[in-house]
DNA sequence: CCGCGCCCTTGAGGTAGGTCAAGGCCCATG
DNA sequence: CATGGGCCTTGACCTACCTCAAGGGCGCGG
């Protein structure tokens, strides 16, 4: 670990309440590592054996299903991945990949249970990490279940841009293949549904988007389900 | 309150870790209510008064679309609603509605929040309580978005089933048409579904449903997704 | 007893989105 | 430069699920 990782550590809501004792008590066991793009750290069905925490860089949580599998969410720098599983010494119920070169953080998963029980601060960023993830995960079921396709796309893209009321331009967090997944389409629905979209003011190619008018896309999209922004406050 | 909750109340994964001392200042400014079928603690879009942990009965988290509402998950005893929100402070993302006449813990929510920052098992309680909630969502969002109507009902079914080998009957948390919110289709869908599962030995009528052999569905319904049962252990 | 809800089921037809297939663009590599 | 391979887009067709509509079983009150 480098001292230039701390404040990239720091930054995550697992450690919001943590003093600078607690932090260095916690991180005693820990190690910080580089790794390129495409790396796996975890395993959908293994046990976990650490707990991650993305310092830069992201990554994707993919679902593996019987015939195929699909991006879950992404996460970013202070994100934690995946708490439950470590938390709970149950099976990864996803795939971890990076979907670019990422700086990790390693916690040893044991230690990581033992110190959730003993260190207050360190619980308590716990709940509050996991508390905004249930609000995205919430957010995404019920735009699966209430919103069309379009409806889906109109949403997550105004989730993506500030709350302003001019001109946006937003970066997609992943390639379009991926998106796709996050919205539960195929890359061609998705394509179809951009294109549906261009008429309200959607442009833009690759990873940049432009919505030239946010505030008619939110009447359309049902306002976007999403208040919250992901890992970090 | 009544000393009769008090077995219910420990029952809890939020008290998983809660000495009787804890626990006696946890519950300082809480109080108890039995409430009729029907009731809403929770509207969608209001900002968070109480936590709300179950103590005995059923209740639905309902999300609430541009157009329709549908069930999202069900809660029984031993969950916490809605936590996240009340965590956060942000206004709910879900209706709740008492599926039936049930016995609520009710708990301030400044109180809630202070005791979370200040005592490390009730947030160690919280995280743990958290971690299970993300799983089922989890499962969810993938049997969503990686199974068909009729394999998510098998996955479904199963998880209600204990793991065992021999003819099972299990009792559907609710009725049909908040069954088939939960699984993300229309009721007419859901009862094709069960007319598409009863040559694989699924039977039965209203909440009671039969499965003869659990093997033969699971190797049909991609294993079902959630090892994890809801709440509490 | 009948009538009236409500819930579940079944049928018929429509549609959103999936699948298959082809083509264009970009970039990496020889 | 030429070649090849992702990735995105578009078109044509198909299917899983939705929608609309009509019964059937069951409890409840008159």
């Amino acid at each position: 670990m480098r001292a230039a990782d701390l404040p990239f550590i720091r930054r995550s809501r697992l450690f919001a309440l943590a003093s600078e004792q607690d932090l260095a008590a916690l991180l005693a066991t820990c190690f910080v590592q580089s790794l390129p793009k495409g790396t796996t750290p975890c395993q959908q069905g293994e046990k976990p054996e650490f707990l991650h925490v993305v310092l830069s860089g992201r990554v994707g949580l993919f679902g593996e299903g019987p015939r195929e599998a699909t991006l879950i969410e992404f996460f970013g720098p202070g994100d934690a991945f995946i708490l439950p599983a470590v938390m709970l010494d149950s099976p990864y119920l996803m795939t971890a990949r990076l979907l670019e070169e990422s700086r990790l953080l390693f916690w040893p998963a044991a230690a990581f249970r033992a110190q959730m029980r003993v260190n207050g601060s360190l619980a308590y960023g716990g709940a509050l990490l996991l508390s905004s993830y249930w609000r995205t995960l919430i957010g995404q079921i019920k735009d699966l279940k209430l919103l069309s396709a379009i409806e889906r796309l109109s949403a997550f893209l105004l989730a993506l841009a500030p709350r302003q009321t001019g001109s946006v331009t937003v970066t997609l967090p992943g390639g379009r293949r991926l998106i796709a997944g996050r919205l539960g389409v195929t890359p061609q629905s998705l394509s179809r549904a951009f294109a549906a979209l261009r008429p309200l003011g959607v442009t833009g190619s690759g990873r940049n988007v432009s919505i030239s008018d946010p505030a008619r896309l939110r009447q359309f999209g049902g306002g976007g389900v999403l208040p919250d922004r992901l890992g970090r406050p």
